[in-house]
DNA sequence: GCATGAAATCACGATTTCCTGATGCTTTCC
DNA sequence: GGAAAGCATCAGGAAATCGTGATTTCATGC
């Protein structure tokens, strides 16, 4: 976006905000004792597609993530009661795979230390600029994606499932014999689902950086998997290819079809 | 605590232009050698929030910006002395990040586009609109913020937005199919939003160097960009052409067309 | 040696993207 | 008023990229 204005209580330029679509950016649990600067997290940081809830304290952090599934939390260090450091730490073993991103005022580089040994992913200084703070949430909820994907979790997109620990994909819940290389392609394709891939990285990943021009090989393996996976490889749904860059994995349900989704709109 | 900073881009208030002087806009430094514009050019912006530093010639501007920390610099494009393109040109190595904004006269075309190849974000030509001047320093402010904090992020203007990351670009909220270069071109302008680019520039930028002076690839390229993105291509609400110079991406919301505004200004 | 499945090539028509050149409008300058 | 320069518009063709089907190479286990 284009506005950079740091976190006020109020909000910003309107004119020049939009929604992001319908999708979620994630979930994230702003955690600080101080009410004002909860309410200004969350409204601003809820105009740019997150979800958000809010926390008052360290005791009440830890509760409300047992019951609901967070991506990220962003946790004031400097709280009475069980400080953050302190909810950090019980926090990352609570949940090994959120996003903890720590706010503090500037001038406190030992506890900076600290709150990484404790299991921060981040740290963001106050007071911070807003469009700081989004980018380290966003590389924050990347990289635990990024774990989880390396991890060997499963991803489910329309009606097509990947296993990467068992090699297994099934499509409308059959399974799908792929060969090595597809298999591959089609992972790596699906774990960056959304995102166009370059011709080149294709490459780089399933054959390796020698036979980064091999753009033949990937018609011929972007062809089988069509035929796999796609109800009629002639137009395909999920493994759109872009032409000149590369190729994309969409989830039909989610793509931005020409027609409508429900509400992309600017907020006032 | 969150408002230490330095510098707000503006909230949105179209109408009000005077603001309490707590909250800086940002620190100007007014350079030109008539006195008389050097004053009215202080009252006028110190009056909508902005910190004024003034100075008389390009070696005085250059000696108070190694002293005292400017967001931007209005530098007359003719004065005695070391001229404004020189000064430009010196300033610019000097502070890799400033906003610099040219002040010219109507017929100066040429130096217009030596001001922008030198280090210039914008120009304005006297005699100007009040209104102009500050929403150009706005967006020179605010491009310079953005690259300070090196997003790569999604940029929405108006009712277009833009997903680097994707290649996705919407348009009311519905996707828009753009080809490789139509995509980089519209990146660029977007990510410069509010600022002239020149012709060199972007052919540089989107076809390489050895491209740049074929403008009538810009003319085709705009015209695509102009059918897909605005209502009527004949007379661009986003996309507007700089005679002589290149283009501009503006957003409709903060740039009031030429056509006719209120506050005529100083010096005619 | 042979059958098999995977991977790598090749060729060609179809499609997409990009470039080119012609034409006319507008502004500027003589 | 007329020439010149800059720009928008349009159509069409060159060039790059894609999808497709068929073929060849390679490794493996029988």
């Amino acid at each position: 976006m284009l506005d950079h204005n740091p976190v006020t209580t109020n909000s910003y330029n309107p004119a020049n905000t939009v929604q992001t679509p319908t999708k979620s950016e994630g979930k994230l649990l702003v955690v600080d004792d101080e009410a004002a600067l909860r309410r200004s997290l969350h409204t601003t940081l809820f105009s740019m597609g997150f979800d958000i809830g809010e926390a008052s304290s360290g005791e009440e952090a830890l509760a409300l993530c047992r019951i609901v599934k967070y991506d990220a939390v962003l946790l004031d260090i400097n709280m009475p009661g069980k400080g953050g450091i302190e909810t950090c730490r019980e926090l990352r073993r609570l949940m090994p795979r959120i996003a903890i991103l720590m706010l503090s005022v500037n001038d406190d580089e030992e506890r900076k230390v600290e709150a990484l040994e404790a299991g921060a992913d981040d740290y963001v200084t106050k007071p911070f600029h807003m469009r700081e703070l989004t980018a380290r949430i966003r590389a924050a909820l990347r990289r635990a994606r990024a774990v989880a994907e390396q991890g060997d979790d499963a991803v489910a997109i329309g009606d097509i499932e990947i296993y990467p620990a068992r090699r297994l994909v099934l499509k409308a819940g059959k399974p799908v014999h792929l060969t090595p290389k597809e298999f591959d392609l089609l992972h790596y394709l699906m774990t960056h689902a959304g995102l166009p891939i370059t011709h080149a990285r294709l490459l780089h990943v399933v054959w390796g950086v020698e036979y980064a021009n091999q753009v033949e090989y990937l018609r011929t393996f972007m062809r089988q998997l069509r035929k796999k996976l796609e109800e009629n490889a002639g137009s395909p749904q999920y493994l759109l290819t872009e032409s000149h860059i590369g190729y994309r994995f969409v989830d039909p349900a989610s793509a931005p079809r020409p027609t409508a989704s429900p509400s992309p709109v600017p907020e006032a």
